[in-house]
DNA sequence: GATATGACGTCAT
DNA sequence: CATGACGCCATAT
């Protein structure tokens, strides 16, 4: 008992990215202690419910690389819509993770500062 | 408990 | 660089 369920570890870890950057599913499941869970954690994510989408920021969660991962709906379109929104920068379709994966890198551009 | 599914990752072709 | 095969993990049935 003392261990929460894998979804909630998911969705803490998720929560922990700082705005601006993102991390990839497998860094996810990394932090959570499962290194090869980055299936899972795409299954995590995708079970969340509208309401608990707002409470997770899950744009920040992208494939190796920066890709951004194919599915239903407008979601992709969406998450690349929010990514920018909050200063990501992109190279063609995937995400510049030199700069804005949540892993050390070199250069990193402010965030922008959130519309309001 | 066995089989199927999926917002993944890596390697081979 | 585009595809496909496999391996991994947590659920769904």
């Amino acid at each position: 008992m003392g261990r929460p369920d894998f979804f909630a570890r998911v969705y803490a870890a998720v929560r922990a990215i700082p705005r601006g950057r993102v991390a990839t599913y497998g860094q996810v499941a990394a932090m959570i202690g499962v290194p090869q869970g980055a299936r899972a954690v795409g299954w995590a994510l995708r079970a969340l419910s509208p309401a608990a989408a707002r409470s997770v920021p899950w744009h920040r969660v992208v494939g190796a690389g920066g890709r951004i991962s194919p599915r239903a709906g407008p979601g992709p379109e969406l998450q690349r819509r929010r990514l920018r929104a909050e200063g990501v920068t992109f190279r063609g379709a995937v995400v510049d993770m030199k700069r804005h994966s949540v892993v050390a890198g070199a250069s990193r551009p402010r965030p922008r500062p959130r519309a309001r």
